[in-house]
RNA sequence: GGGCGGUUAGCUCAGUGGUAGAGCGCCGGUCUUACACACCGGUUGUCACAGGUUCGAGUCCUGUACCGCCCA
């Protein structure tokens, strides 16, 4: 450590520590070391471009868990990657061409697929580095990529035993249409969103005359596809229709009026038009009845030539021109306001078509009825639990999955279809011919993304080889990710891994929040609200960073990044570097060694308070990781780290460590041994200055340093553990009361204005043994921490005019004012305090005086009560005494 | 329409049935030799509303209102 700033530099300092990490190995994993393993891998991130602020919650919580788990002497498998994200990376480098005026179809698919594979390595090197200064202490040694070989033949090999198995299937089906990434879609990359549209109602001449029948629909357009009327079997008002014709207007084809319980006869006129090709419940209503397909609607977005006059125009302008027709016809009934869900696409906000088109598709059922039974067999648990629900309902209702996309970026579907006899192989390899003999060329698609990223868990690993990697750290001990991936990707994951793995891709799931903006808003490009994570790590540095969304990460609960508790943070992490340097700057010169802290029952009381504390919080601290409070584990920190060790016990040991002999040898011991122990409870969460620090300490026999220098990090120094031989609940006693004597003194100083530089005297009056003999043990202390010239205890004090006296228990401290004390104010003061433990003290009796509270109510509980009672009654017998004395 | 979560101090949030907490903010005082990104002291609440269970409810149950998310 070169200089010691006063204000932490994170931008000078946390660079140096991640390379010294890479340098060092302290990441890597080694399934030769015979340390338990702990696995997980990251959620890849799309190489899009860079790490938004979710990412960074992603990267902090699990990393948090990693550095824990090493320091517990794991062999800690954490394995980053990335994804190609097949629509969304093209849609990115679709955007960057167009900017530059040319389309993919001018380049060609080859050409354009290098373009992309270059936006990638930038991508890519953003993100990496990006996840250097968040310090993800994950194995750069097993990075891998959705697009590697390896992960590719994984998602052949398992395409290909899918299709063996008769859950890969091709076939002409409806499927969601996005017109302007000019491809199929799963039914989770559309987006619902509700839309103010209109619902036209439209007249159906019956045909032989005898007039009309009125239908309802927001998408007018999709009329010149309808095949058929349909209404309720049981609704009376159409029962005579069933079985005859309506015209269609414009096209003027006949359409039979057919009868299907699918019919809501409450909606709209009760009778709906039926367009098999562009509805998902038409298509369905047609295959039961038979109607024919009539796709009016192209992948472009435009009319078909089956749209008759409106070929060839816009869906959108489509409808337009229709209402006007049919309206000057008389065919439109009306028009209402109508609030309707459109579907968009995920990636580029085009509102999805329902279109026939021949696609491929898993058969998912099977596959999903075995991923429910392992989380109902525990096999692998949500926390919070309660998202295990939302998971079983999705795979309960699960449909089939469309997972071949018209795209040019991301894993060729390995199927070849023969020219000659239209027989499709599907294989691993290319084959060289078809079994006819006839040339074949292999299937122009791709596959879903989220097809390869299902894989991950152990595709990352070597899978389809039977790698050490594998039955090592396979399944993972535990995934974090967010919510808003469950169904794309931890459900997937599930299906895929039960079935190909042989078990489980992970143990546990930790589901995490979302990130929103300080006022609990989603974070949008477009609300100019997003936080940069790289911007934010600049302002306050990464240990901050990461503080501050572990502190915020309650369960369930997404987090408002506010600025407020940022700032706090980097100001925690300023208090700890000015509690190290503190440290240092104490150190006697030249200590090559940290000396050990001796026999806690021979410490002076302070030391055995803060050993105490310091075991506890070890003991809390690990309880609350164990069950992902990263939150709690935080604050427990935060408490213990400010508000005991710096405000108290640093503050206490200063004289000490002037001290000469073993008072002054057992601060510096015990000093330094609890800003070790600090400095180790605190890295999983601010790894980086929590090393700056660890390193200038002198190091210990026991804290994992080896010679050679491998080794030389707190990342694999032990996490704390508790000391059972700290234990003091005496001395913890002992403190309490200094603290409360030293906090009333203060609270007069500062009522009555006394400067610091003030030196005043205070007498105990009343105290009783416990008292006396922590005057006699810590005077010293207490007049330093009070700013007293002398503390001292007497049976009876004379009563003075221009004295303030305060009751702290059940003795009182009197302060000799002179010439600051006005009787009047004091006794206001007095006055308010009785007022407030009467309010407690009428509770309490009232309580007591319930005879169902005395006999159901926790033994333990009354007698509390009753302590509580007896003190409130004492202390306001004192207090009206000393009202009384001040004369008012 | 189905499901999930939320409503606690000015703001952001904790809170295991037993007298309401933290950080930030606010008010007052301090350049006390680790830290002014600091120190000391103080202030801040119909725990959304209405019922119920209980000796006792912010906490459990039911309903209502509002906010948010997911699914259809």
């Amino acid at each position: 450590m070169p200089e010691l700033t006063k204000v932490f530099e994170h931008a000078r300092v946390d660079p140096k520590w991640y390379a010294y990490w890479e340098e060092v190995g302290a990441f890597r994993a080694d399934p030769a070391s015979g340390r338990p393993p702990f696995s997980m891998v990251l959620p890849p991130p799309n190489v899009t471009g860079w790490l938004h602020i979710g990412h960074a919650l992603n990267q902090t919580l699990p990393d948090i868990v990693a550095r824990w788990k090493r320091m517990h002497g794991y062999d800690v498998l954490w394995l980053p990657g990335t994804d190609h994200a097949g629509i969304a990376t093209q849609n990115v480098v679709e955007k960057q061409l167009a900017a530059e005026g040319v389309s993919r179809h001018d380049l060609g698919r080859e050409a354009f697929e290098a373009r992309v594979w270059k936006w990638v390595e930038q991508s890519h090197g953003t993100i990496t580095s990006q996840m250097r200064k968040l310090g993800s202490s994950v194995d750069w040694t097993r990075e891998r990529f959705t697009l590697d070989e390896n992960l590719s033949r994984a998602v052949r090999r398992v395409f290909v035993a899918l299709h063996e198995d008769g859950l890969i299937y091709r076939g002409t089906y409806l499927v969601s249409w996005c017109p302007r990434c000019r491809t199929a879609l799963s039914d989770l990359e559309v987006v619902h969103q509700d839309v103010k549209g209109h619902l036209h109602h439209l007249r159906y001449p019956i045909a032989g005359g005898g007039g009309s029948v009125t239908v309802a629909t927001t998408r007018v357009e999709t009329m010149l596809g309808d095949t058929a009327v349909a209404v309720h079997p049981e609704d009376e008002r159409y029962r005579d229709l069933v079985g005859r014709t309506v015209v269609l207007p414009v096209l003027k084809r006949e359409l039979p009026v057919i009868a299907d319980e699918f019919v809501d006869p409450s909606f709209g006129t009760g009778a709906v038009k039926v367009t098999p090709a562009h509805d998902p419940n038409d298509f369905e209503m047609g295959q039961r009845h038979d109607l024919p397909q009539v796709s009016v609607i192209g992948e472009d977005g435009r009319m078909t030539a089956e749209a008759g006059p409106y070929a060839g125009r816009d869906r959108m302008e489509a409808r337009e021109a229709l209402v006007a027709e049919l309206d000057a016809q008389g065919l439109l009934a009306g028009v209402t306001d109508h609030v309707h869900a459109v579907g968009h696409c995920q990636r580029c906000g085009t509102v999805v078509e329902p279109l026939l088109s021949t696609q491929w598709f898993v058969r998912i059922k099977p596959l999903a009825e075995r991923a429910i039974d392992a989380v109902r067999e525990d096999r692998t648990t949500f926390v919070p639990a309660n998202w295990t629900r939302t998971y079983e309902e999705w795979m309960t209702g699960i449909h089939d999955w469309c997972i071949s996309r018209q795209l040019w970026w991301g894993h060729r579907i390995p199927a070849w279809h023969c020219d000659a006899c239209g027989r499709v192989t599907v294989t691993e390899e290319a084959p060289s011919a078809c079994a006819c003999g006839g040339a074949v060329r292999q299937d122009t698609d791709v596959l879903d993304t989220w097809f390869s990223s299902g894989l991950w868990p152990f595709s990352t690993m070597g899978w389809p080889a039977a790698t050490a990697d594998l039955a090592r750290y396979y399944p993972t001990s535990l995934l974090i990710t967010a919510h808003d991936i469950i169904f794309f990707w931890v459900a997937r994951m599930m299906m895929l891994g039960v079935k190909f793995a042989g078990d489980v891709p992970f143990r546990q799931v930790y589901i995490t929040s979302l990130v929103r903006d300080a006022h609990g808003r989603k974070m949008s490009k477009s609300k100019g609200n997003v936080v940069d994570p790289l911007e934010l790590i600049g302002e306050i540095g990464a240990d901050a960073f990461r503080f501050t969304l572990a502190a915020l990460a309650s369960p369930g609960m997404d987090i408002s990044l506010s600025e407020g508790r940022l700032r706090g943070y980097r100001q925690f992490v300023n208090k700890i570097w000015n509690a190290s340097r503190f440290v240092l700057m104490n150190l006697p010169d030249g200590m090559a060694e940290r000396p050990a802290v001796r026999d806690a029952a021979g410490l002076d009381l302070v030391h055995r308070w803060i050993l105490h504390r310091a075991s506890d919080v070890s003991r809390q601290v690990q309880a609350s990781l164990e069950e992902f409070r990263f939150d709690v584990a935080a604050d427990t920190l935060y408490h213990f780290c400010w508000h005991e060790y710096a405000d108290w016990y640093i503050e206490l040991v200063k004289p000490r460590l002037q001290a000469a002999g073993t008072a002054g040898s057992d601060a510096v011991a015990v000093l330094l041994e609890v800003h070790d122990r600090i400095l180790r409870m605190l890295h999983p969460f601010m790894p980086f200055v929590t090393e700056e620090i660890w390193q200038a300490l002198p190091p210990s026999g026991g804290d994992g340093r080896t010679a050679d220098g491998r080794g030389r990090t707190i990342t694999l120094a032990p996490f704390p553990a508790p000391v059972e031989g700290w234990r003091a609940d005496s001395a913890v006693a002992d403190m309490a009361l200094l603290q409360e004597i030293v906090t009333a003194v203060r609270t007069v100083r500062s009522e009555w204005g006394v400067p610091p530089s003030r030196r005043i005297s205070v007498v105990v009056e009343g105290g009783g043994e416990d008292v006396r003999d922590l005057l006699e043990r810590c005077g010293e202390d207490i007049r330093r921490l009070a700013g007293l010239d002398a503390v001292e205890c007497a049976a009876e004090v004379p009563r003075a005019a221009d004295t303030v006296r305060r009751l702290v228990r059940d003795f009182q401290l009197h302060v000799p004012l002179a010439g600051v004390v006005d009787r009047a104010r004091e006794a206001e003061r007095v006055g308010r305090e009785l007022a407030k433990l009467g309010r407690q003290r009428t509770a309490l009796e009232a309580r007591l005086a319930n005879r169902a509270f005395l006999e159901k109510a926790d033994p333990a509980v009354v007698r509390e009560a009753r302590l509580q009672a007896e003190d409130a009654a004492r202390q306001q017998a004192k207090l009206e005494q000393i009202l009384q004395e001040l004369g008012a």
